[in-house]
DNA sequence: GATCCAGTCTGAATCGATACAGAGGAGGCG
DNA sequence: CGCCTCCTCTGTATCGATTCAGACTGGATC
């Protein structure tokens, strides 16, 4: 067993108290006794203070929990996640802050659980969904929250960094609009919770599970609007997840129908991609193809799609975690969006 | 303040102990008091067991440690990390653990103190250069570590998983051998800390301080040997970092050099394709290159290169902490690699 | 010579839980 | 009816530190 504060205290003879000064509050005792301190410190093999005991006394943990909607293992493998945590890492690293990554189980129950035994002083939660529950857990602990979106019930001290997502699926919307496509599928992960992949019929954008494939589909759905197409004349494909091979999948009854759209508007560029495999795959007809986010693969790609700022979402973030602003106001931030023209659209074939 | 464990014993009337048990033995208590007591605990607001506390006492966290050499956020633009992390990820979350990611300051006094400070139950040391004081650390505090390479005082309880370094780079060496090569370089990441990028004169290998590199160049060099290419005709050129923009800076010089290489093998996929990105600026002289893990953008760019499997190290080695095999033997794992042939290496061009 | 002060060090209280031995009561069995 | 066991619940010790008020000492100040 590894010596105690205590056991250094008695070797030298002084008191606990001065043992722990002599590692926390140098300036509390003489130099003298602090180096014999520290020498018998070595000598018995003592680590130095116990990490969990000083976070208990003093009430901080030195380091911010991070939660993902999904799995744990498919964050690593999202590029916009990566991005995000990069930019968490970053600001962390700046603060001397760790990084607490707590998987979230697939039984609610133990993901309760999980949650409540995170030892951190904040959490930074990205993109949940209808898992709105884990705010509130986190609430409940009294712990610092900061999300990637605003919460429908949002609370004036509520912390959030996120982008108009609505604005800005929109105008991936506006510009495929402009290039007269008026039979347009729409695809976003997470429609309806397990539903079978592909077409879906939705009475109206409201009833997307999703907050986020809400908001962009309602983008979508507001720029066609304006150009007289009416939600119940678009196509929504739904994916299983939000993956290439998902995206895939989930297009390709549609471009195998009679009257296969002209344009897919995807609300991740993952699932774009998945679309242009598929594309590919069924001998590259003539389909516009909008992703959205912006990640590296969507340059070699030549996508389409929107931009948002990936690594400083995730600083900001960990910013408003870890220095959070005395204005309460300051804590809603939002980010710019740009819209991204390459190769993948263009106008409606004539045909 | 939030309520105590204490505080709901006292609005129930019942012990602390008890209350303890309603949370984390639910068989020591009748069901209708543990009701009783939950809903107490609710209406108090009380959020659950305090984790640090709960830590203190029985005398595990329920984390790992993850530590990188380089940059916390470094890790995360790295391909090659992020599926290894990928892989920790996975077995963290089967195992209901989470990760703590730990950033090392640059300052020496302030990285032991992070180290001594994280609060987890084993260590996971991802390529560790020659910071080996990391690894000395952790085994004062008595905390179990798996590094990803074998130490060189290795213990009989160290656990690693790693690679046949030497023998992964000797074999892609070796084929670039055959094809006629003699006059190449070799480019690797910290030959010698502080350097300048670009060429480097080396008595020998065993000069290359970072072990990684030290033992792929060696691979490189056992291969040139053996078809009569001494060590002194090797040029290493040494990368400021691991990554594209490092690999094309380093090379530059090289490149345009009187009699310049015919091929340049590089210590990473991302120093390779940096070299591609250099050479394509040169106007695409007929030099081959090959790279060093196999990360996904070596198939779009046709890198030959080394594969190793990455999750699965990150598997490994997040299980050799969390499930310790009883034979000492089993926590040394050597991974196969596979040599990978694409289309930036050929023959040797006469002219 | 009394007063004050800065510099060192000590002791007790505290952080918030869990573990474990044991107390008390209800029911089963001979 | 007495003994034994099982089920609940309690009390105390403990995990390993930090904090803070105060005790003591030696020297400076008036």
């Amino acid at each position: 067993m590894k010596p105690t504060l205590q056991a250094v205290a008695d070797a030298v003879g002084v008191s606990r108290s001065t043992v722990s000064n002599a590692y926390s509050r140098p300036d509390q005792l003489s130099a003298a006794l602090r180096q014999r301190i520290l020498d018998a410190a070595r000598q018995l093999g003592y680590p130095g203070p116990n990490p969990t005991a000083r976070s208990l006394r003093r009430g901080y943990v030195g380091a911010i929990g991070v939660l993902f909607e999904s799995r744990l293992s498919y964050a690593f493998t999202d590029p916009f996640a990566v991005r995000f945590l990069a930019g968490v890492a970053e600001a962390a690293e700046r603060h001397g802050t760790s990084l607490l990554l707590v998987p979230l189980p697939a039984d609610e129950a133990a993901a309760r659980r999980a949650v409540e035994n995170a030892a951190v002083d904040g959490f930074c939660v990205y993109c949940v969904g209808d898992e709105g529950w884990v705010v509130d857990v986190l609430r409940e602990r009294g712990l610092p929250v900061v999300t990637t979106a605003p919460r429908d019930d949002a609370g004036p001290d509520d912390r959030y960094v996120g982008i108009d997502e609505r604005a800005a699926a929109r105008a991936v919307a506006t510009h495929v609009a402009q290039l007269g496509h008026r039979r347009v599928a729409l695809l976003g992960e997470a429609v309806r919770p397990g539903a079978a992949p592909g077409e879906l019929r939705l009475a109206g954008v409201t009833d997307v599970a999703h907050p986020t494939t809400r908001a962009r589909l309602g983008g979508f759905a507001d720029a066609f609007a304006e150009v007289g197409v009416a939600w119940s004349e678009l196509t929504v494909l739904a994916a299983t997840d939000n993956s290439r091979s998902a995206g895939a999948t989930a297009v390709a009854a549609a471009l195998a129908a009679p009257e296969p759209p002209t344009a897919v508007l995807a609300c991740a560029d993952v699932l774009a991609l998945g679309v242009l495999d598929a594309l590919a795959e069924a001998g590259r007809p003539p389909v516009s193809v909008t992703g959205f986010d912006d990640i590296a693969e969507a340059a070699t790609a030549g996508l389409t799609t929107v931009r948002q700022p990936a690594e400083e979402k995730g600083r900001i973030a960990a910013r408003l975690l870890l220095d959070p602003p005395a204005d309460p106001a300051a804590g809603h931030v939002l980010l710019p969006t740009a819209l991204v023209v390459r190769s993948t659209t263009g106008p409606v074939p004539r045909s």
